[in-house]
DNA sequence: AGTCCGAGTAATCATCCGATTACAACCGCT
DNA sequence: AGCGGTTGTAATCGGATGATTACTCGGACT
């Protein structure tokens, strides 16, 4: 469900509907790129309102990213129930899915660039770390599998970071690039989910 | 070769030698957060010079986004030479090579999220299928292998953005990832040659 | 009805940063 | 020596931005 923006509402609830605006906006903008006062007007309150509930820009960009991951770790554990047959391809396609999320895998690959940040660094370690952990201790997938499945998901971040979509029809390597892409399903995820254009999402 | 920051210096050779700092810089601390006071003392000069001598933030950025692609596809080329044999594997083994210029890698992951940039976006995505298009038509490699190649970049560059090395003692996942990794010869050059620690870079 | 507490904002501050301007130092040339 | 172009800097400006302060509004409960 989404949240109502205008209404008085419970200091929880409003956290919680910072913290999906917020997700689209660094993931749009970048960590530094975007401002509080961006995040406030996406949220529908006002900038000083952010401030005071996570206290800095910093502390809310680190809720951000843990809320990221717990929804990350949640799609995979999700997908991941069933037979064992076609296990990883449901994971790889739950991480598409996450699409719908606005910016929350833009955030995650603007996490993982800020590793020399002395606060951030090792917070984002710590989410790669546990993703990983989670591959090969509770899934028990393979080193190569793992590799590859993460490997892959960097690509599709970069992808969709680099908004690769807007040039599908002018671009004829973009265009192999998609329609014959080894994932075509997630393909298709991608074509539908995916931001696009000039606007900031 | 290096070049001398101290003393008077030609203007190509200055550009050059702001082109390497503002390339380590950037990286480090991405776009919007790299300031061009930080690249002028790392390149020794004063502010407004490396403000003249790009026009804008932007432009430099986009200076050293076009001479960072420049120098993957060189490195790229001169390790395609030779026998087909062990070409994808030379061509990865250059790639992390590239650390040794510091930042490069980096700074086309940073230009890699910034896709909704009206002018950053379209160069960034020019970038990408220069190298798609590099290795697809000029090398010849087949799509399923062109896709493992990239997203495998892309993990190390997640990696290295991560500095993932600096959990290498203390989270016995990190050592497994970097151990056993299925590309143990760029494992050692990453060791050996990826930024870590608190310093910027 | 009145009061109290949590939700929310307007106004403002100090800092940072990209850019501009005006000026200085150095070198090649006649 | 003196002139001119190029390299380079000090000083400064204006806008943006994260944070703080002091305030208002609304409802729940006596």
């Amino acid at each position: 469900m989404t949240l109502e923006a205008t209404a008085r509402m419970s200091s929880a609830d409003r956290r919680e509907s910072i913290l999906q605006a917020a997700t689209a906006v660094f993931g749009a903008r970048s960590y530094v790129g975007a401002t509080t006062d961006d995040v406030a007007r996406a949220a529908g309150v006002s900038q000083p309102y952010v401030v005071r509930l996570f206290g800095t820009k910093e502390k809310l960009f680190l809720a951000v990213l843990d809320r990221a991951v717990q929804l990350l770790l949640a799609a995979f554990r999700s997908a991941a129930e069933g037979p064992e047959e076609g296990r990883l391809a449901r994971m790889g396609g739950a991480y598409v899915g996450l699409l719908s999320e606005r910016g929350l895998l833009q955030t995650l690959s603007t996490a993982f660039l800020l590793g020399g940040d002395p606060a951030i660094g090792p917070a984002a370690r710590r989410c790669f770390s546990e993703v990983w952990g989670y591959l090969r201790d509770e899934v028990g997938v393979d080193l190569a599998e793992a590799q590859s499945f993460l490997a892959n998901g960097m690509l599709i971040n970069t992808i969709v970071g680099l908004r690769l979509i807007d040039d599908y029809d002018t671009d004829p390597r973009v265009t192999e690039l998609f329609d014959e892409l080894c994932m075509p399903e997630k393909a298709e995820i991608i074509q539908q989910l995916a931001p696009r254009g000039s606007e900031p999402w």
